[in-house]
DNA sequence: TCTCATGATTCTTT
DNA sequence: AAAGAATCATGAGA
């Protein structure tokens, strides 16, 4: 049943001609979002074409095979009635078995044809053929958010949330963002002092703006000056624990084959011949799971011994140890 | 066209 | 399941 949603959607086992390929037609749309390339995309209708007619040749091919074999069952069990009483219970018992069968050999056409339509979006719909950079103003966002919570760059879901609609991009981009973000930014620290100085006094001017406003009678006491110098307020996994440097055994990426139950016969293979010419990724064929854009969330620890060390705090003192940059 | 930046994906670790 | 790490593929400037 879901394999035949798919199919539907896919726009491979909807009407013959004309309808089909308009179908198919909205489904790359549909997929591509967007659809702005229509060069990629009309490559990927011809391959979806493709694979929609070898789908209907095999269906029909099966049904037809489903009838004649019926039929030769019956006629035998005809042959057999005059020899001994055969009940029409009976008849209806084989037929009921020799439908089955053949069902369940189209199931497996199905599934084939599901994975041969995956691998062939994987192909023409991967989002990195599309990159697109951010607009410097989302830009701009993410990293004020970033560096004014240095101290835990983790945003939660609600404030992805606020992020994504403030940039105009999506929740799970927000997360891709954050992920890239950490991991360069701990890589080298060094490189992004200049940026973490730039958006730590940006939000420091904004903090005093908001305090000021918020405070407005203690004119007195005057914050030390919000952030002197080194903005980045997490301290690296440096020594203690080696952390990331050592250990990374190379072991060859051995993808684990999880067959997945496709050896009906010939038509299978064509299906995956089809593919193996059209995108070359048949060693996807091996593993199913694909394109699962798992949003990221919740929090972590950007590090172990968290100390909240607010970014720009208003607290003079020991807050900023090491700032051992080296200018 | 070379190189670096960067968004996205995939695999690994926790 | 989420974060980290590695990697891919493209964008953009030199």
């Amino acid at each position: 049943m879901r394999l035949d949603n798919m199919l539907l959607a896919e726009g491979v086992s909807g009407p013959e001609k004309g309808g089909g390929s308009a179908a198919a037609a909205a489904a790359a749309a549909a997929a591509g979002g967007a659809g702005d390339n229509s060069i990629e995309h009309s490559d990927y209708r011809a391959k979806l074409t493709q694979i929609r007619q070898i789908y209907h040749t095999e269906l029909e091919k099966y049904e037809q095979a489903c009838n004649e074999f019926t039929t030769h069952v019956m006629n035998l069990l005809r042959e057999q009635s005059r020899t001994r009483p055969i009940s029409p219970k009976e008849i209806e018992r084989m037929v009921g078995i020799i439908h089955r069968k053949f069902s369940s050999i189209q199931m497996q056409l199905k599934q084939s044809t599901c994975e041969a339509v995956m691998i062939l979006r994987s192909r023409f719909l991967d989002a990195r053929r599309k990159r697109r950079n951010f607009s410097k103003q989302a830009t701009e966002i993410l990293n004020e958010y970033f560096y004014s919570h240095l101290s835990n760059p983790y945003p939660s879901e609600e404030a992805k949330e606020e992020l994504a609609k403030k940039c105009s991009i999506t929740v799970s981009q927000v997360s891709n963002w954050f992920g890239n973000k950490r991991i360069r930014y701990k890589k080298n620290i060094g490189k992004f002092q200049e940026e973490a100085n730039l958006y730590a006094a940006k939000t420091a001017v904004t903090a005093a703006h908001a305090a000021a406003a918020a405070v407005q009678n203690s004119q007195t006491n005057s914050p030390t000056t919000p952030n002197s110098g080194s903005a980045g307020s997490f301290s690296l996994p440096h020594s203690g624990d080696m952390g990331f440097l050592g250990m990374q055994s190379l072991n060859g990426h051995s993808y684990q084959g999880a067959q997945v139950g496709a050896n009906v016969q010939s038509q299978v293979d064509t299906l995956r011949h089809v593919i193996s010419q059209t995108a070359g990724y048949s060693d996807a064929l091996r593993g199913n799971t694909m394109y699962s854009p798992h949003g990221l969330s919740a929090n972590g620890g950007w590090q172990d011994a968290t100390t909240p060390s607010s970014v720009i705090s208003l607290t003079e003192g020991p807050g900023s140890v090491h700032s051992d940059t080296s200018n």
